[in-house]
DNA sequence: GTTAATTCTAAGTGAATTACTCGGGTATAG
DNA sequence: CTATACCCGAGTAATTCACTTAGAATTAAC
């Protein structure tokens, strides 16, 4: 129950492409501003790639944008998309009995879940730029 | 981003211990529903109960009893509870740059933390109990 | 068409975490 | 005193995490 590694890198560079509009943004260039190695990032940028958070343009000059407005991101979308990396099909949560317990564990998750649906990177980064003041708008 | 395995028994059998009104229940028993040991069980009661989330009788005829009423414990109560097992204090997150990446971390997590304490054991009892109907009432 | 800049991909690694088990000890009702 | 229960600490195999390493594929610029 907590964020791993990758989804707060994950979530912070792709603000950070945001605020490129619409010219590429290279990994070096993502990776220096994060103080991570590129290797790592590229990595997590695959995962957002495959879900279609960001798109790509190979060769000099290329780099990563954004390939849907900031509004359109969920965290939910971006947790999942990196999160998505060790998932082996097989076995989402331990195989319980399979009595009505599983129906409960859905309820949950879909709770919880459907509550990170609803936050939008965009809404994320309002708070983050006026900490003091969270909710006006 | 996912619920452990502790944190799932853990709700669980709190709920089960619900329906036990005043008398004790004991390891055993709740064991043997969930379908695991009672070592492991106990490892997880012993953080319920650090937490005061439930309280125990010992010797024959003992057991494990709610603390408080359903409606009093949340479920991020349970899950810090259980998850506070390997928690070195030293490290809640990787240690980021700590420029203002710390505030939109902080930002975030208290609203998905803020969420999950709004959310009370008896609330997922009931959904859990009407599930074609879940956001009625 | 070679070079250099960039993305892409797969595989490996050490440390940490997870999901348990094992082997006891301690309190208490009968 | 003995059986029934909670209590506690250590151990372990498998998995996951947070990265690194090594190199292949694409493409703009010369």
């Amino acid at each position: 129950m907590k964020l791993s590694s990758r989804a707060h890198y994950a979530i912070k560079t792709v603000l950070e492409l945001s605020t490129h509009a619409d010219e590429p943004v290279t990994l070096a260039h993502l990776a220096q501003a994060q103080n991570i190695s590129i290797s790592y990032l590229e990595q997590i940028f695959a995962l957002l790639r495959k879900c279609d958070i960001v798109k790509s343009a190979r060769g000099p000059g290329g780099g990563y944008m954004l390939n849907k407005p900031l509004t359109d991101i969920s965290i939910a979308a971006i947790v999942k998309a990196v999160d998505k990396a060790t998932v082996k099909e097989t076995s989402m949560e331990p195989e319980f009995n399979k009595s009505d317990s599983h129906t409960l564990w859905l309820s949950l998750l879909e709770l919880i879940g459907g509550y990170l649906d609803s936050i939008s990177l965009a809404e994320l980064h309002s708070i983050y730029k006026t900490p003091e003041a969270t909710n006006k708008d």
